[in-house]
DNA sequence: AAATGGCGCAACCGCCCAACT
DNA sequence: CAGTTGGGCGGTTGCGCCATT
């Protein structure tokens, strides 16, 4: 069985997004929600596949995103998750409000992992400040950060509005699905509804479920031995590089 | 100042799984 | 119950920016 495209890919545009498509994007899911992405390109004008939709709103469009650096608290915990979870980076994510999948996979294959295949390094900042990036081919920044700004894009005005159910959409079939593969991960359960008060709520939580599962890296000092140990479980001792 | 190589990030691809028919 | 569809996820790629030479 050969199973269809997941879309017509025929005079679909593919590449970055620009900041027209951003607009029709949100004003279409403020509008209508996200039902049926397959559909939606179409009912909304856009020239894309349903997927790249989907990718657009959930890893930058969508209400609550934080765009910018990765704090160290945060690499901590992608570090720390990552040992527990592996590559399972939307269940990572669940535990960094605001991160996104994608974001924090980029993060662990560019950032950390050079910073633990190199543990010597100072922990905080190794990566050069990001600047936000001026779009590349057209001078429409499609990148919420900058996009949002200029066009006066107001995600508390979309709060509230009864198409946007996506937070808890997003991380509960995500956490749900994980539940019964990884039991020891208590804070992983399915989330109800969720709204903005939930990140708060879940920051604070997640912090302190999280301190008390990983007690034993506050053990180590933030030297060699921790990194050596975390590269050890992450790369579950099988292969070592040459230190 | 120009060339170039590396890096970072946005987006695509393909597979898997759950829901639906 | 089997087939189909759509959503979600992880892996990978492509491209622009930036630092270095």
């Amino acid at each position: 069985m050969v199973r269809a495209p997941c879309c017509e890919k025929i005079g679909l545009k593919k590449g970055l997004w620009t900041h027209e498509e951003d607009q029709i994007l949100i004003s279409y899911i403020q509008k209508h929600g996200h039902s049926n992405w397959r559909s939606l390109p179409k009912q909304a004008g856009l020239l894309r596949c349903g997927k790249s939709c989907r990718l657009r709103w959930i890893n930058y469009l969508r209400p609550g995103i934080k765009r910018g650096n990765f704090t160290n608290e945060e690499e901590e915990t992608i570090i720390k998750l990552h040992e527990k979870l592996g590559n399972r980076w939307s269940a990572i994510a669940a535990n960094l409000p605001g991160r996104t999948d994608n974001e924090i996979k980029n993060v662990w294959y560019t950032i950390l992992k050079k910073r633990l295949l190199k543990p010597n390094q100072p922990n905080s900042n190794t990566r050069k400040v990001s600047k936000p990036k001026i779009k590349r081919s057209d001078s429409n920044s499609s990148t919420p950060t900058q996009s949002e700004q200029d066009t006066g894009l107001n995600y508390h005005e979309m709060k509230g509005t009864t198409t946007l159910c996506t937070y808890s959409s997003d991380f509960s079939s995500v956490t749900a699905s994980d539940e019964g593969k990884n039991m020891d991960i208590e804070s992983f359960e399915i989330m109800p509804e969720i709204d903005e008060s939930f990140w708060s709520e879940d920051v604070i939580n997640s912090e302190e479920t999280f301190q008390e599962k990983c007690d034993y890296a506050s053990n180590f000092d933030d030297g060699m031995d921790f990194w050596y140990d975390v590269f050890i479980r992450a790369g579950e001792s099988n292969e070592l590089p040459e230190f």
